[in-house]
RNA sequence: GGGGUGUUAGCUCAGUUUGGUUAGAGUGCCUGCCUGUCACGCAGGAGGUCGCGAGUUCGAGCCUCGUACACCCCGCCA
């Protein structure tokens, strides 16, 4: 019987007349007494079987017994419906199967969750019954597309000449970056393997080793905080070239997300995509991975406020930071009562305050206007471009809060008042990223990137004379790739010099000692005739996310965690037993 | 580590300015009727430890404190 089994979505006008075997689950049943309608549901979507019990009587007592989600094995024939019983909302709603036999093959309790709901089912019990949360139409089409996305991936990747070579996920812990997730050595007491947080001394290795192009498909781990967009364990398209420029690395993967958008949406997107220096996101967006699908950017005031009486401009000033400003063009629709949402909203970014004033009829109102002199609103309608109805937001205290205020502040205004276009997909690389950054209070400097990401050549220079005020100009030969103000992959060229390499380790705090115990093999391989050679990760979930419009990476990872990092369905972790942990010489406390 | 929101029927939610009789709705489920439905329809029915634990009170779904879980945010995530 299964040898010839059909698939419901696959059937058509053109199989009218014919005899098939169809296996699947109940999606709903319709009993109208005289005749039965069951919408059986496989992998392919959905067919309506038709059983008439007065021509059927064998059939009667099979039909009482069937009830949502049991599990059938149907035969019959394909017929057309009658013109007026056409479903044009089903993509086989102009056929159904008329039943000749129905096996149960098994029942199904009734599920705590309906399949076939638009209803918004909470996030936990959708999680504890994800066998049925994955039956809905919404997950299985996260799951296809996922699967489609891998495929394209790699038939693109291979056509590129990458070879696709797993790396261990047992490994040596590093300290440096994210907490890692240890496995207990039973053979080697007292020792742990660290899942990866990435493959990346594993794909420079390969590198040495002649591999000159590299992907994987690869998990991660890194044992932080989760969010919607962080997960614990996370698929990375990993890859890796010998012989390469940026440009090259950024040729490829702008090919690989094109046909990637192709594959998954039908889209087309344009070529090559935008690029913006780190420190001009900054300025402009205040993030990082800016969102460039709609304005309002933040534009630099402290000049024009160098000689400003208003107190918290002038004491901001004082302290060595900074003030700059944002304007949401439609400043009637902000209220009172959204003022204090936003000014309540700031102080998550540590802001004092929210100043703001609204421009109208051509004159400063509300909020610190009175504070202003003639020559400031001059100079602010001017830098701003103010147009009427317009409402200023400020924000001034040091780089830092005054970037994360004003750049979570804009998205906030966009999301609150729709005016993102939600069907641009918005691609941007941001380039040569800091090499480094200082740390006040731990008084050392941290990689910005990590530790094998080689400097702008023209900035190795400024390595020797170092200081925590001019580290900001030593770039990298880094690059992240946003999406729509979300970062789904990063990457650099990597230090081929055992030379550089050990000045950076020095730079780092990592005394040569420390660096041959943690790195040696890879200091050891630098050695050998490394090539010059660079990669990048994708985030995989996180593009799926982006482009099937999820709120959560949740709903591209078939069995994810929940922000505590735990599996509801299969309830990990756990304790282990006595026994578990004294073949691993574990105590715990 | 810190902050916020939520938890009431299998599911999604409401629960009244200000605490007051027997806690509601839709859906699902069960029973009956129904020959063209497709979120079938109609009639009837069952279904509740109001997350858990304390406290205030004559009286708590509602107020207070604690706690668990889920989600969101800050820190963290080279």
């Amino acid at each position: 019987m299964f040898e010839k089994r059909s698939y419901c979505g696959e059937l058509s006008k053109t199989d009218i007349g014919k005899n098939v075997i169809l296996a699947g689950w109940v999606n709903r049943k319709r009993d109208l007494g005289g005749i039965i309608f069951i919408q059986l549901r496989d992998i392919t979507g959905i067919l309506q079987i038709t059983v008439d019990p007065v021509k059927s009587p064998e059939l009667t007592n099979i039909l009482n017994d069937i009830k949502s989600e049991y599990c059938l094995l149907v035969s019959g024939a394909v017929k057309s419906r009658a013109k007026e019983a056409v479903n044009p909302d089903m993509m086989t709603g102009e056929i159904e199967l008329t039943a000749t036999t129905i096996e149960i093959l098994n029942s199904s309790p009734v599920p705590p969750i309906l399949v076939d709901t638009d209803e918004k089912i909470g996030e936990d019990l959708r999680l504890k019954f994800r066998f049925l949360d994955l039956r809905r139409e919404e997950m299985k089409d996260a799951v296809i597309k996922r699967h489609m996305l891998m495929q394209s991936a790699r038939a693109y990747l291979s056509s590129k000449r990458f070879l696709e070579i797993e790396t261990p996920l047992l490994n040596k812990s590093t300290p440096e970056g994210a907490r890692d997730f240890l496995v207990p050595s039973r053979i080697n007491k007292n020792m742990f393997y660290a899942l990866p947080q990435s493959p990346q001394l594993f794909k420079q290795i390969l590198m040495i080793s002649g591999f000159d192009r590299y992907f994987q498909i690869a998990k991660c781990f890194r044992d932080e905080d989760l969010r919607n967009d962080r997960q614990p364990e996370f698929t990375q398209i990993d890859l890796e070239m010998s012989f390469i420029t940026v440009d090259m690395i950024i040729e490829i993967i702008e090919g690989l997300l094109k046909i990637i958008v192709k594959e998954l949406l039908g889209k087309d997107i344009d070529m090559p995509f935008k690029r913006i220096t780190y420190d001009e996101a900054m300025a402009r967006f205040g993030k990082d991975a800016p969102d460039m699908r709609f304005g309002m950017e933040l534009a630099e005031m402290s000049d024009i406020f160098a000689k400003s009486d208003f107190k918290v401009f002038a004491s901001a000033l004082k302290d060595g930071g900074m003030i700059k400003a944002i304007v949401f063009p439609e400043g009637g629709k902000i209220s009172r009562k959204y003022i204090d949402e936003y000014t309540e909203y700031v102080k998550i970014f540590k802001a004092k305050g929210l100043p703001y004033a609204r421009f109208k009829d051509g004159a400063f109102d509300g909020g610190i206007a009175k504070f202003l002199t003639e020559d400031e609103k001059n100079a602010l309608t001017g830098r701003l471009k103010l147009k009427d109805g317009g409402i200023i937001f400020f924000a001034s205290d040091s780089e830092k809060i005054v970037n994360d205020t004003l750049g979570n502040l804009r998205i906030r205004l966009a999301n609150d008042f729709n005016i993102i276009d939600l069907n641009i997909l918005d691609f941007v690389w941001v380039t040569d990223f800091p090499l480094l950054e200082y740390n006040i209070e731990d008084k050392r400097y941290y990689a910005m990137h990590h530790p094998f990401t080689s400097p702008k050549k023209e900035h190795i220079a400024i390595l020797k004379n170092i200081t925590p005020d001019n580290v900001n100009d030593i770039k990298a030969q880094a690059y992240d790739i946003v999406l729509n103000g979300v970062e789904i992959g990063g990457g650099s060229i990597r230090i081929s010099s055992t030379e550089l390499q050990n000045k950076i380790f020095s730079l780092l705090g990592i005394s040569e000692e420390e660096a041959n115990v943690k790195f040696s093999f890879l200091l050891e391989a630098l050695k050998y005739g490394a090539p010059p050679h660079g990669g990048l990760a994708l985030g995989l979930d996180r593009i799926l996310m982006l482009l099937l419009k999820r709120n959560s990476l949740r709903d591209v990872i078939p069995f994810p965690k929940t922000a505590r990092g735990q599996c509801l369905m299969s309830e990990a972790p756990s304790y282990v037993s006595a026994e578990q942990l004294d073949e691993l010489s574990i105590k715990t406390v």
